[in-house]
DNA sequence: TTGATAATGGAAACCATTTTCAATAAGAAG
DNA sequence: CTTCTTATTGAAAATGGTTTCCATTATCAA
């Protein structure tokens, strides 16, 4: 019966830890957040639902952690164009490998899974290159589209 | 001689009054900053930059105009995680299609323009039939890899 | 030339994100 | 289990890029 005691759920500890960093309560928790949404969320959104269990946590360590995330490769931070960041986790969990559409109108974001076969065979040869070239230790990507949704259009 | 007189240089007039919009003296020098230079340029940048000529153009209008031309399709607007937004005109003159590798620790991009080629064909397809399905006036489009540079990674 | 109204600039307001700093807790060592 | 070092945290205050307000000015169709 290995781990029990303990048994803090996911493995995230060990990557933690594996990093030099600690495990605590607030990333846990965030973490957990994190892997069971298959939506983009804010920093806030986030903090609201990790105050539902953990009404102690605070708005700046989600946003520590998020950062934290980001450098470490595991979360990617997005840009809608609303003033406000939007997190996901890398392959999380639910909606796989994805991209997005952005209306600069609304700024609201569609989410599309098309192509992306072909587009992992192309990145992945893209990565590698451009790795080596500008000696870059690569993490993740994103690839968005810009412009105006079926709403925004006909307004104008 | 067709259009003496007014013969304000470039045709970008057209193209706003073509919106419906009207070209301004702030409007004109903003775009002869944006197609003069090789850069991504943030707000402050290009508020700089047409100061130098007009010293009267506010830094609101610098932020109305880049809306709006983000709006129009003619700039596109980046996120590189540095806490301020940068803008390129479309296909500016100058560097040709690019996208970004992103530092997640110093926030330095590095413009690249490899791969174009291939990317392009693949982006044709997916842009005309993401626009289809989604209903989407798709505009432009941006494609980021996010890593760590040389030098943030020796840090570390 | 004129008039309707789009566009402007300066100052104030916004508000997401960051910084500060004293208090707390993770985890290695004993 | 207790101790000790120091990474982490939370609350409040500060930051700073971007927006909003509004009275004034300028564009351009008629």
């Amino acid at each position: 019966m290995p781990g029990r005691r303990g048994m803090r759920s996911s493995g995230w500890g060990g990557k933690f830890r594996g990093c030099g960093y600690r495990m605590t309560v607030p990333r846990q928790s965030i973490m957990d957040v994190l892997s069971v949404t298959n939506k983009h969320l804010s920093a806030e959104d986030i903090y609201m639902e990790v105050h539902k269990i953990y009404s102690n946590v605070g708005l700046t360590t989600v946003y520590r952690t998020l950062e934290l995330l980001t450098q470490m490769g595991l979360v990617v931070k997005f840009d809608f164009g609303d003033g406000r960041a939007r997190y996901e986790l890398i392959e999380g969990s639910k909606s796989g490998h994805h991209h997005h559409l952005v209306c600069t109108g609304c700024k609201r974001s569609i989410e599309y899974t098309d192509f992306i076969n072909e587009e992992t065979e192309f990145l992945e040869r893209a990565e590698k290159e451009l790795s080596k070239k500008y000696k870059f230790d690569i993490k993740n990507h994103i690839i968005q589209f810009y412009g105006l949704c079926d709403k925004c259009r006909e307004k104008k």
